[in-house]
DNA sequence: GCATTCCTCGACCGATTGGTCAATTATTGA
DNA sequence: TCAATAATTGACCAATCGGTCGAGGAATGC
């Protein structure tokens, strides 16, 4: 048969989704018009039309795609580990790493999802739990004080919030190097287990 | 003198802040039109423009408006209390409360700073730095083995980013009340100093 | 009551939005 | 080489963007 799809076509449209992802995550999904994406692209609008149908179908194939990569490269390091808080300090420097590399703002990128159809929308939050169980099952793993707890969730969720916006004022170029801020995070995080699990004072 | 302001102005010029602020928070600040600020405070779009110059000076006027009261109201409660964790505390129930109460993503709003002119921008970012300042030292007085160490700044962020996106999972609706989500953030900060602090493991 | 100024609006501006389409150029399998 | 189909573009669409303007209605100070 003649006329089947260009080599280059997984290539290209990954190129685009990557553009993009940069785009949504600095400006937001209703902040970032399909032209600028095009330009970022060196392509013209039309162009982005030929390889995705709408912009919503940009958002949504974009944070799948970004999750289930994110998800699963956090089980393959955190399987890896042994002892429980190498798991942690594995799960952290793999969130650590992901995030700096797509320069991606996980909690603005997250709120676009109004922007998407109520299923995909929960499909993504569907994904987005996923990765929050595997901290969670680590932190008990670390600390078996938790696992009884109706606080563990919250609590998840603290440890969670003390790496997701690092992106936002780490800087490898300054004092810290990406290892230390991972071991740092890493102790922080242990710690405040610790605080939590306690007796408190 | 005749033609003065009404005696409403101020009033409804702090209504269409409110407004924008909250739309400006959902969908950041170029993914919002003046159209759907006008809308929310039931009036036209030429209106807005009565009382503001442009769509950037809303942004300017309710980030510095906002900070400064964060920063008063911070101030105010951690000087109330007097052991270093009450301390610690008062920032964080007042934290959570100012951000609950407005609905306001802070990384998302601080990230709309792109926005405005070099000189606006660097104002809204000292103002953002004395609020980490005041956390700074508050955590520097609960554990001073903090005090000489380069990783203070880190830390302080850490902390800052337990709490700075509760606002996003946090549902006082459900089984943890705002007190007690106070609590078990406070003993988690404390708590990830002492993991900081202590000679790891 | 009256002149003056503000408050508020609908209509409008050029530019840009998300999206379409017909036409041209590159690739493709044979 | 060649016919067929994919890749790519500029022109174009109605709708909306940030912003302006002129004109009524409502307060205002006297």
């Amino acid at each position: 048969m003649v006329g089947v799809r260009a080599k280059t076509y997984d290539d290209k449209r990954q190129l685009i989704l990557e553009r993009a992802t940069e785009l949504f995550a600095r400006h937001g999904f209703r902040g970032t018009s399909v032209s600028e994406i095009a330009e970022a692209c060196g392509a013209s609008k039309a162009l982005i039309y030929h390889y995705f149908g709408s912009k919503e179908e940009m958002l949504y194939e974009l944070l799948t795609g970004f999750i289930e990569m994110y998800h699963v490269r956090l089980e393959r390091a955190v399987k890896k580990a042994e002892k429980p808080t190498d798991q942690l300090r594995a799960y952290l420097r793999e969130s650590i790493a992901v995030l700096s590399k797509y320069r991606m703002n996980y909690a603005r990128l997250f709120s676009e999802l109004d922007a998407l159809p109520a299923k995909q929308r929960e499909e993504v939050r569907s994904a987005e739990r996923s990765i929050l169980e595997l901290l969670r099952s680590t932190l008990v793993a670390i600390n078996p004080a938790l696992a009884d707890n109706t606080k563990v969730t919250p609590v998840t969720l603290l440890a969670l919030g003390t790496m997701v916006w690092s992106y936002t004022w780490y800087d490898p170029a300054r004092a810290l190097s990406l290892d230390e801020l991972v071991e740092l995070t890493t102790r922080f995080v242990i710690g405040g287990l610790d605080g939590v699990t306690g007796d408190g004072k």
